[in-house]
DNA sequence: GAAGATTGATGAATCAATCTTT
DNA sequence: AAAGATTGATTCATCAATCTTC
């Protein structure tokens, strides 16, 4: 157990998912065996590259989720989107929206305007500052791969591949409402 | 934009990750594309399956942590373990075992006993109602194949498969304190 | 002093209720 | 009344500091 802890689960000598894997089949039967792994493995990477990709971000004074807002800010070429659309895209509450951007504008990355076509809605918009910090972290991620680096481009594609299959199939559309 | 919000995201009109995969190379060169997808996929993924397990697991009177304790416990034959031993095998804070084991123990799933041996430590024994919990969550998840119902089996394992490289590998062996 | 666990405080995520503008 | 955003209360994860037992 060496100096894990904290967000960001280490190499380990004793493998979670490999001792499900062992026992799982003699109790609940092997059915749903590659599911339970995928899944486990799904959450384990997450938090792994939740703490790798921080840690990147430090230096740029970001965290992934201010990160992912002011990408999708940079995406946009106006460099703004109303809150609620923000919200939309990067699939975080629209209460989070708020504090989100709240603490981007006071490092003063983004700046936050009324649209006087209708005042009702508030524009985030980014600044050159915004700009620069984006910029600056994604060629830090960039050059790591996001954390990734140690798996081939192609298993990376074949992971995400699959994954995508979880919300292009018809599974869960909306339940007709 | 349907029933989603709330933890769950739907599928989408809008696909965040193809947007960024078509806007990326122009700006910032392919060569991470594939980790960059990769790791959005991921992370939705997580996202989506939270939610999805979630409700699975709330009929149980279950949230996903819950159940992952009441499962490690369940896989010792002893059916207890230290709370730091529990800790580190479920990969969390020591600090979260405290709040998350003394919810359960609340709830009549699990007991806290000091170990004779050593008063030091505390061990987590799960008592019957737990296991029934278990039990029955657990059937009714390897039924929904954990959220993953719509995916091949083999692509579900070679998920598994290109995830674990992330902690085989001799990537991020403790840097020798 | 060190291991094991706990407490209290801070920050993020979520939900209901509120406020403003349309 | 409805859309857009915000506030406040709740919960959970995290970090530093504390408390007990060895």
């Amino acid at each position: 157990v060496a100096g894990w802890c904290a967000t960001v689960p280490g190499p380990l000598d004793y493998d979670p998912i490999e001792d499900a894997r062992r026992q799982w089949p003699e109790r609940w039967g092997g059915d749903a065996v590659p599911a339970m792994s995928a899944v486990g493995a799904i959450v384990r990477a997450q938090l792994l590259l939740g703490g790798r990709i921080n840690a990147l971000l430090q230096p740029h004074g970001l965290t992934l989720s201010r990160y992912h807002a002011l990408i999708k800010l940079v995406l946009t070429e106006e460099g703004a989107l109303p809150l609620g659309v923000l919200s939309a895209r990067m699939e975080v509450h629209p209460t989070a929206i708020t504090s989100l951007v709240r603490a981007l504008e006071r490092d003063g990355l983004v700046r936050r305007d009324r649209l006087r076509s209708d005042r009702r809605t508030t524009l985030a918009a980014i600044t050159p500052a915004g700009r620069e910090a984006a910029e600056a972290a994604t060629v830090t991620l960039n050059a790591s791969r996001f954390g990734m680096d140690g798996i081939a481009d192609a298993d990376l594609e074949a992971v995400y591949a699959i994954l995508r299959g979880m919300w292009t199939s018809a599974r869960d559309v909306a339940p007709a409402d």
